[in-house]
RNA sequence: GCCCGGGUAGCUCAGCCGGUAGAGCAGCGCACUCGUAAUGCGCAGGUCAGGAGUUCGAGUCUCCUCCCGGGCUCCA
């Protein structure tokens, strides 16, 4: 027989070979990388037999199919020590994820894993994988898969939705199985499971690794509560999360990449650099800032301020505050209330609520006199603050917070300028965000959320299908969100990509016929009759709180020269040398500098290191020897060692230019263009 | 909101089986006067998150509340 290899190539086997056989004869060290096979596009044991003619690939584990192999094979060997190690407990899902694996599992009694656990499971896992166990694969009826999993009904609820929705008879399942649960078993009316040992075996589809001994540069890495089916009204399972790799190395770079991440955490480094903090005294998810941080915040607003003023928005203010009249008729307290602080009652029943949501105040700014087509589209600007009622286990440092102040626009145009529009603020938003630092995108579009929507199928048919054409344009990869979207509209959300390749929900742009006809919009047109406007909801940071934390991240807290709070800081070498490093002082601070300094009391390398540790731009010493030609040392952020001799002015005009605002990267670069 | 783990000096953390609180860094003072990532000595600093309970005695055990972390759910 013959097969036909990825290249094209034919090789020919002696029948009954498998993916193993085929790995073996192309190559020792392929062989001994493989995990699974490809065969006609589905991915296999490598113990499957081959047919003639069948086109293969052998996934080795240093592939991303590969990895997912080993960690879902992880997975299982991690259930059977747990098995092993508390009898009687129920298994439910273990699938592979991004860098690793889980498991969700329900104890007996009702037990609770802890992260002492963690060590005896992994002992177990190690003899397991010592025992080279063999994954083989057998198929079941339903019936006989039922039996086989009698004592553990997850398992039975899996088979029997699989059952259902292939038809296979079983009463009272659910009429759709979603991805994950097939995964776990198979399709097609049987179901296929995986036996290491007499006394293991486990529902899945697979593939495996052929045996445990393939596995073992793994790491169990924290515990935690999940609903049964991500449904919070169900049952919830104890999940353990574990990563695993195809070698020792890739493992210790995995740990190493999350301690890296570790270090650029906003909340840690906003305490070290002294940019703000979450006094326990005011509540959950609110923060005050510092004076450094806030000095970085006004930067970043500022510069916002001006691109908007540029690009034609005006700018309008509006209260914290309102009656409850105001979010009745924008449909929040119907559609969004729990999100919302609970109202204040004032005199005479006057309800009073904190505001989620900036947009019925700008609509009344439009609706406070008669607007003509002449005037559209109006494009109004706040960075307006709103409070959320977030649930208190969702509140997440400066990224999900109750409090925050949103750079929130609403424009009014026609239905003929909608597109246009739309094409403008996406190049805004992009360009606007390119100039904060961070130039690689994907773009997110968000439809329709069944059952929780207002308004016409057909409005949201032509709101999603004006966005989606905007966001064509953009030549960035567009990927959909089914069901995404708010209540009153579709909307797309730029999803920026940082310096270690975490994406990040930044801006959102979002289409509503809704609250205009509901708030009695209008405007004359060119017709002389009344039409109803559209508005556009656009975020650009997303929230000021949140895309400074980001930008915090991004670049590990050394912020550019033109939002660094400090920029220059300088150094005399001993206390003779203040009176010239006063001088200095001052004349950067004239060239419009932030500058601070340090004097004398501490060791040059104490004060030299604060600095570096503070991650300034730069660090001027000057001393003796500077006086005369007016020069300085000049001790760059990232660079290696310092120069000496420096001149002043020349220093100053190099620096004066790099904090006069955003660096233009012309290389910018997509994410790869998929439509 | 749910599950698990936490909260000890400004920060990072130690504190055994319940016997009355400790280090490093930071801060302050003094000395040192120094050319690029930690000078030395000294001092001060605590309602052990808050409250209640058990106990002769609670940082330590129990309960409640607040806050933080990791997940789940949620994110208009």
């Amino acid at each position: 027989m013959t097969v036909v290899l990825p290249d094209g190539s034919e090789r020919s086997l002696q029948s009954g070979a498998t993916g193993m056989t085929l790995a073996a004869a192309l190559g020792r060290r392929l062989a001994a990388k493989a995990v699974a096979a490809e065969v006609d596009g589905e991915l296999v044991d490598l113990g499957r037999r081959l047919e003639d003619r069948a086109k293969v690939r052998i996934v080795t584990a240093d592939t991303e199919e590969g990895r997912a192999v080993l960690r879902h094979s992880t997975a299982h060997v991690m259930a059977q020590a747990v098995l092993a190690l508390w009898p009687g407990a129920k298994f439910a899902i273990g699938p592979s994820i991004r860098d690793g694996f889980y498991y969700d599992f329900e104890l007996p009694g009702g037990a609770h894993f802890s992260e002492e656990d963690l060590g005896r499971i992994e002992a177990k896992m190690r003899e397991i994988v010592a025992d080279a166990q063999p994954f083989l694969r057998e198929e079941h009826s339903v019936s006989e898969g039922l039996e086989l999993f009698r004592d553990q009904p997850y398992k039975r609820e899996i088979i029997e939705g699989v059952a259902s929705a292939s038809g296979a008879g079983v009463a009272g399942g659910a009429a759709k199985v979603d991805a994950e649960l097939e995964g776990e078993a198979g399709s097609g009316g049987a179901v296929s499971a995986y036996r290491n040992t007499e006394s293991f075996v486990d529902l899945c589809r697979g593939p495996h690794v052929p045996a445990t001994d393939r596995l073992g540069h793994f790491k169990l890495t924290r515990v935690a509560g999940a609903y049964w089916r991500g449904d919070e009204k169900r049952q919830q399972l104890q999940r353990i999360y574990g990563t695993a790799w195809e070698s020792e190395k890739a493992l210790a770079d995995h740990l190493q990449r999350l301690a890296d991440a570790e270090k650029r955490d906003h909340r840690k480094l906003g305490a070290e650099l002294d940019l703000f903090s979450f006094p326990s005294e005011i509540g959950s998810g609110l923060a005050v800032f510092h004076p450094k941080g806030g000095l970085v915040r006004l930067l970043m607003e500022d510069y916002a301020r001006k691109r908007h003023i540029k690009a034609g928005y005006d700018f309008v203010n509006s209260p914290h505050i309102t009656k409850s009249e105001l979010f009745e008729t924008s449909g929040h307290l119907e559609w969004f209330a729990e999100g919302m602080f609970p109202p204040m009652e004032l005199d005479e029943g006057q309800r009073y609520y904190l505001k989620p949501m900036n947009c019925p105040f700008h609509i009344l700014v439009y609706r406070s006199r008669q607007r003509s087509y002449r005037e559209l589209p109006l494009r109004f600007f706040e960075f307006g603050s709103v409070y959320r009622y977030e649930k208190s286990g969702v509140v997440h440092g400066l990224t999900r917070v109750r409090g925050m102040t949103q750079d929130d626009a609403h424009i009014f145009c026609t239905r003929e300028q909608l597109s246009a529009e739309l094409i403008s603020i996406l190049t805004f938003v992009l360009d606007l965000l390119r100039d904060y630092g961070l130039d690689e995108f994907y773009l997110e579009l968000s439809t329709r959320p069944e059952g929780k929507a207002i308004g016409s199928p057909e409005d949201w048919e032509e709101a999603t299908a004006a966005l989606r054409s905007a966001g064509e344009l953009m030549d960035l990869a567009l990927v959909l969100d089914e069901g995404g979207g708010a209540f009153y509209g579709p909307k797309i959300s730029v999803q920026a990509r940082d310096a270690i390749g975490r994406t990040w929900q930044l801006s959102t742009i979002q289409v509503d016929f809704q609250e205009p006809q509901r708030f009695g919009l209008e405007y004359v047109g060119a017709d002389n009759q009344r039409h109803v406007p559209i508005m556009i909801h656009r975020a650009l940071f997303g929230s000021v709180e949140r895309f400074f934390g980001v930008l915090v991240e991004h670049y590990a807290g050394a912020f550019p020269t033109w939002l660094a709070p400090v920029q220059v800081r300088v150094l005399p070498v001993r206390d003779d040398n203040e009176d010239y490093a006063a001088e200095v002082l001052a004349e950067l601070r004239r060239a419009g500098l932030r500058v601070d300094t340090e004097s004398a009391g501490e060791p040059l390398g104490t004060r030299v290191r604060r600095g570096k540790l503070e991650k300034l731009p730069y660090i001027l010493v000057v001393g003796a020897e500077d006086v005369a030609g007016r020069t300085v040392g000049v001790n760059v952020r990232g660079g290696e060692g310092a120069q000496r001799g420096v001149s002043l002015q020349s220093f100053i005009e190099m620096v004066v230019e790099e904090a006069a605002g955003p660096a233009r990267r012309p290389n910018a670069s997509a994410v790869g263009r998929r439509a």
